[in-house]
DNA sequence: CCGGCCATTGATACCGAGTATCATTAACGG
DNA sequence: CCGTTAATGATACTCGGTATCAATGGCCGG
């Protein structure tokens, strides 16, 4: 089934991405050191658990994988990191709410398109939504200061070859 | 500081709310029978406190003024509004999910105007988001299937006579 | 290098928003 | 009026998150 290639393939792939991920866990680390908070050895853990991350992930989750940490410093590291700009906070089409590692280039305001099949999560930047609704709220007198956007659908492999039922 | 009229008006407009609330509280029952659901008296006292709302609210806001009722009748009789289209789940910008009674001409998907300041929610229904969604995520061949937006600020209101801090 | 300040930790308990279970009750149709 | 079946409410559970607080350990200044 996995040619010799293929899993040349993955191991280096697997590499690559353990590579990015150390680098990641210490950015961001970096990034809470920066906002005057300690390294501390739990910190560590949280974020290298973190850094692990593909996809988003609940707050559970990430405690499950965290055996020994407690509960709370690991929802204060979330909560650290969200403030920081480094994770977001997205809301599922079930109302689920998750955790989502911040591409460095997406810091600033931005939405995303949520695949319902495999959860994948694609930035969306260029986007003006803000000018189109304050077009519309100018009418009634209305003041936007801010919003909150979630849009959810197939990305372009789930669409290609749909999830078949076991 | 209030004058005689000003009193009249308040008592006026305090019947008007009531005959009208009467008249949602029943016409929600009904909502519910039509989907095959019986006529309870739990039920009949879930409706009509949140038929006396004329702001959003929370789950445990709504059952504090139900006490003899049920914890679990109360969430019930929430989901149930909901899917039957008479209530709205709508997002605070602090994250907290509040509950909103829909306007009865604007049943179909519509976003809210939130004002932060008093609560206050326009509904907002001209809005072609999805048009403007679908050409963005053409480009990355993303299919939409839905969104969910909350759009936050201050109404007129509110902007003409911001709120002093006692 | 050491000592102290204070951020951080983790245990515990609490909260809000739900859901699952299940014996009892009551709506409603025949 | 009676039987079916939906609904109730008590209890317990889950998940996400916060408050408290004694104990620990980072880090900075001397």
């Amino acid at each position: 089934y996995n040619s010799l290639t293929d899993i040349r393939y993955q191991q280096k792939a697997a590499l690559t991405v353990r590579n990015r991920n150390y680098a990641l866990a210490d950015q961001l680390l970096e990034t809470l050191e920066e906002q005057g908070h300690r390294d501390t050895e739990p910190r560590r853990k949280v974020v290298a658990a973190i850094a692990r991350k593909n996809r988003h992930f609940t707050a559970e989750e990430l405690r499950g994988e965290l055996p020994g940490i407690g509960r709370a410093t690991v929802y204060r590291s979330l909560k650290l990191l969200v403030q920081a700009g480094a994770l977001c906070r997205v809301m599922l089409a079930d109302g689920a709410l998750h955790y989502q590692l911040n591409d460095s280039a997406h810091q600033g305001h931005h939405h995303h398109l949520l695949c319902v099949h495999c959860g994948e999560s694609e930035d969306l930047q260029g986007c003006d939504i803000e000018g189109q609704l304050h077009s519309v709220a100018a009418a009634r007198q209305f003041q936007i200061t801010g919003h909150w956007l979630e849009v959810y659908g197939q990305c372009y492999d789930c669409a290609e070859s749909p999830v078949v039922p076991a």
